[in-house]
DNA sequence: ATGAAATCTCAAATCATTTTGTCATAGACA
DNA sequence: TGTCTATGACAAAATGATTTGAGATTTCAT
């Protein structure tokens, strides 16, 4: 049925050790019979097995890129992005989703582990670090990514500083005029680290954090909404501004503000986080911060294809975020001390 | 480094044929060597290595995912809906973007039944039919999603049917008292249908049909907001209700109804496509038709497995659409017969 | 105790490739 | 003409599993 190295070998009469070397171009090999080789090839359409050449230790082409949601938009554009540049390089990504769960983290690096791919892009919260280590153990080559390495390890890394954008977003809204911030985010490593630089920016410009507590349990636009209703029960002062820690969870707290009849950004602003296309679609468009998804996509590849050939110093690359200021956020006047 | 069935079979003093048979559970073994051989699998944690049993002729448990773009929130969920049934038949899933290019398509195909998936669920245009031959013709199975089969052939097919939504979306906006309707769509099968629809529904009111021009060159905002103004340019007596081939059209198109003062709904009525998540975002929130994406995936998934496991009936799979009613599309009385 | 029958295990072939060390051929030179 | 050296091609081993037919062991009845 399938023609495999066996028939092209009969057909060019030689032997399938020559067949092989002029298809991998290794090797001493006259011009002739590379010619004639190569004709039967064509002829008879010949496509290596890659299965059968994985097994003999050359590369599988495919990597996985394990993520928290794929029907995240976030998500979806940055698979998009590391798809084609993977596939600049001839490579298939495998995509996984895990809702954040370590056990479905476990269950796909183990079974992609098995299929023996090239490497990994890990951007799924990997709480659980012995899944990354096993990965290590067995030398194939990782690129976190959307998430920061714990501590001094040998990991290839592609992120923004997430503590650094949380300080920014809330300094700009400062800046703004507000002084009484409230912060929407989720107990995962990301949005921690956001919420560190939200403390630490009221803090520095003499505010109290208005909240300590993780309203959110999930990224979505539900999640978002009910953490302002939540917010705006609970609280003695009311905020003037929301930093939501993704576009999502914004895009349901501009849901329930109108709920509320509260007017964004005249009553309330907010500020979102990933720059996903639901700024440009929602109304009032979304002020938000900014992840250069792009450049992730390609350093994230870049990285693991320069791992996968042998490069094995582990590189940090931490890009900036920029602020893109829409409408969503109202300078004020403090009305009070 | 790694081990294999040799180190299982020399630690438990038994033949790698009895190895593999505990691991799969075929042939005859006795109960003490089934357990003693368990153990060792357990203590020295191995994993078959899926490269060589799939070398075997046993399956690679990995389907290909050819669709059109992963950043299209339609796509993107509806490959996450995809990888999660998938997951459940211990499936991988590799996702490839066309951009509706047949050389994409061609190349995507041919490298991954180079890699011997298991099966292809094919989302993409595919107008080159050959492809999805070549496919045929190494009897690997398919399952076609979100397209029509062109002729009478054996491929399994999940899909809606796109003629009648198209019909149904405009017969809706005909009984809301629209007569002047024009479409926003792209030359590719889906919309080609629902231009038909489109067309007979309008024609079946006594009305005719504002254009007969695929104006979107993408299906992107970005398209919408084009096509809609191109569309107001041209047309001497101008739509009041617009139904846009899919949601992110859509919402250009709402954009470009913003930037030329005209108010939706009460101006100018809008319809979408695909009931994405734009359409809870977007304000006012789209009225559309709605897809039912997760059973598609389910359904597709499982033709595909039914298939891989030897099932050579193709089968089709039509499944209804549902306009979803929101607040774009305005009840109007007739002005003018 | 012996034979047949049932049960279990194994050696060897197979899948499609890569790779290594060996061998044959041709050309160059004496 | 005979020897030496490149050059190019090949045979065979290896990769890590599955599968089959044959052989070994046990069980049971006689």
């Amino acid at each position: 049925m399938k023609v495999n190295i066996y028939d092209v070998a009969k057909a060019a009469n030689v032997s399938i050790a020559t067949v092989s070397k002029v298809i991998n171009n290794t090797g001493r090999i006259g011009e002739k019979t590379r010619q004639k080789v190569l004709d039967v090839i064509n002829e008879l359409e010949y496509k290596p097995n890659l299965i059968a050449s994985a097994l003999m230790g050359k590369n599988t082409c495919t990597i996985g890129f394990i993520l928290p949601d794929l029907a995240n938009p976030f998500f979806s554009v940055l698979a998009r992005y590391v798809e084609d540049v993977a596939s600049s390089f001839n490579y298939n990504v495998v995509i996984c989703s895990t809702d954040y769960s370590t056990e479905k983290e476990e269950m796909y690096v183990s079974l992609l582990m098995q299929k023996n791919v090239d490497g990994f892009i890990l951007a799924s919260g990997f709480e659980n670090f012995d899944t990354i280590k096993k990965i290590q153990e067995s030398n194939i080559p990782i690129v976190l990514v959307a998430r920061n390495a714990p501590n001094g390890d040998d990991l290839n890394l592609v992120s923004i500083s997430d503590y650094d954008a949380g300080y920014n977003a809330t300094t700009y809204l400062i800046s703004q005029g507000h002084q009484n911030i409230s912060i929407i985010a989720r107990d995962i490593w990301s949005n921690r680290e956001r919420f560190r630089g939200y403390v630490d920016a009221m803090k520095n410009n003499g505010l109290i954090p208005m909240n300590e507590i993780y309203y959110a349990k999930e990224s979505t636009i539900q999640a978002g909404y009910n953490s302002l209703l939540q917010i705006m029960e609970e609280s003695q002062i009311k905020p003037t501004a929301i930093f939501a820690c993704n576009d999502l969870m914004a895009a349901g707290a501009i849901k329930s503000c109108k709920k509320l009849g509260l007017q964004v950004p005249n009553d309330i602003s907010i500020i979102g986080f990933d720059n996903t296309i639901i700024t440009e679609i929602i109304e009032p468009p979304l002020t938000t911060v900014a992840q250069p998804q792009k450049t992730i996509a390609v350093e994230a590849v870049n990285l693991l294809m320069n791992a996968i050939n042998g490069d094995t110093e582990g590189r940090k690359i931490i890009l900036d975020t920029e602020i893109i200021e829409r409408e969503t956020v109202k300078k004020i006047k403090s009305i009070e001390k």
